[in-house]
DNA sequence: CAGGATCCCGTTGGATACTG
DNA sequence: CAGTATCCAACGGGATCCTG
């Protein structure tokens, strides 16, 4: 796959960064940044991600394996997922048709960062309940 | 307050990803993170807790500084970080009144896996942006 | 100032039926 | 099998007005 132009550089020091020790955040930064967010916050995308870690699935495969996603989700997630490169589709054409999914290169990076998150999560889902319990308590 | 251990590691490999080529991300694990995931990718939310990330904030504070959020989502996301305990809410019985809103110890740590996962889109958000363009242009 | 209450519209997403 | 198409209900979220 041709590369037009090569990506600047990992870190963007181009324009905007002149903060000294990084919001990194901020909002007008952020506005490039929440697409991403977006799909990782996605209700399935990231399930897809990494239901493909161990491997290529078929689509229903995927759609047997994730349990509660409706096959419309699933090709709209797909379709998505495919758009931002992180998962490649390849069609074998045959009668009945077969296609696999598997991350991109891109996609298995992701992979890192949002299991981070995942273990963050698992990690404090106990403090989390617990103050949602106590929250709702309060409030009535 | 909560954890008087510290973080014990940026990759957390101890938990639970013990299983062999465990998902970990499996759908029946997954339902209990999901939630967190959507609190992740919200629109505002996680722009909220970078925004705390630099030390308390009044409600117009805010405001001002996230620029865009309506006064409406600005109070519906306050109200279910603080449910989930990542926030805390002081109220100043003056008049006018002055509520003043900052991290716990759990929102705390949220911003380092959220900070990394932020790293990521920057990093790659060139060859997501072109990816997209390849992607429009072979769909027409 | 901080936020509650409404209105209202665009999007999300499930269920179902149909197709190559 | 791997989708596409359609309908429709639920939710998200902005704009506006009101209050302690």
């Amino acid at each position: 796959m041709d590369q037009p132009q090569e990506r600047k550089s990992l870190f963007p020091s181009d324009t905007d960064v002149t903060a000294p020790a990084e919001p990194a955040f901020a909002s007008h930064r952020c506005t490039r940044i929440t697409p991403v967010l977006n799909r990782v916050g996605d209700k399935w995308s990231m399930q897809i991600v990494m239901a493909l870690g161990s491997g290529p699935r078929r689509f229903s495969e995927l759609k047997r394996e994730i349990d509660g996603i409706s096959q419309r989700m699933l090709t709209l997630s797909l379709r998505g997922l495919e758009r931002d490169g992180l998962i490649s589709r390849h069609v074998t054409p045959t009668i009945p048709p077969r296609v696999d999914y598997q991350l991109t290169d891109l996609g298995l990076s992701l992979r890192e960062p949002v299991r981070a998150l995942g273990a963050w999560a698992s990690e404090h889902i106990g403090c989390i309940r617990a103050a949602q319990e106590s929250f709702d308590a309060r409030e009535g």
